[in-house]
DNA sequence: TTACTTAATCACAAAAAACTGCATACTTGT
DNA sequence: ACAAGTATGCAGTTTTTTGTGATTAAGTAA
């Protein structure tokens, strides 16, 4: 019998990384916007607040899908962008679209 | 500015069927095993309680991703195997995992 | 001088997820 | 009579994740 073992999983990886409540409704801002200051992103992520906007960008940024561009300027701004192996997740993440689409359909019917 | 919103997203939807700590292993071991009986499972998904399990199936059979197949014998035997749906998930966990050894070889170099 | 703006950060509170360990029902083997 | 095996269920607790609300620093406009 075959034997689930976590540590070397990238799918388990994978879905660390974009796990949580915020990181894929940031992520997909950013798709679609581009390039992005803090404020901006905390308007375009509805309900999200400081301190998740925060810690959701800073492990975005540490696993590498997120770029974040400080300007020393006052008021401070910041600008926050995909990366280019972030960007490479957006055609992975339309594969799961669909497949969920699927689902959702079939849980509609019963 | 393009704003997140949470309800119609497909991705949001398939991410949450099979979000938590031990549907993925679930779904795995019963990919590579075919049909397994409730102790099985628990013998193959390392580490996982029985409660875990139980809700784990339960969820996941809701959902249905997962077919359970009760047999009225004492002992008890139910077994539980992927369904078609399910089924057609495995290939997009697989898009997963590609671009998620992209990442792990990245920020091994980091 | 005072208020305003921006990108965070912190201590604390609340909520969600997971774990522990025991309980059950029923029948077969000892 | 008694233990063993099977697929769950549950109360209570711990751990993890999120949310709240206030706070900072430094310049610029009023």
């Amino acid at each position: 019998m075959i034997v689930f073992s976590k540590d070397k999983c990238a799918v388990g990886y994978a879905l660390n990384t974009i796990g949580g409540k915020w990181k894929l409704p940031v992520l997909w801002i950013l798709s679609q916007n581009g390039t992005l200051r803090y404020n901006e992103l905390k308007k375009s992520v509805t309900g999200i607040t400081n301190m998740m906007l925060t810690s959701s960008l800073k492990e975005l940024e540490e696993s590498g899908l997120v770029n974040r561009v400080q300007y020393n300027e006052i008021p401070p701004r910041v600008e926050y962008s995909l990366t280019e192996i972030g960007e490479k997740f957006l055609p992975v993440l339309d594969e799961v679209a669909k497949w969920g689409e699927q689902l959702m359909n079939l849980n509609r019917k019963a």
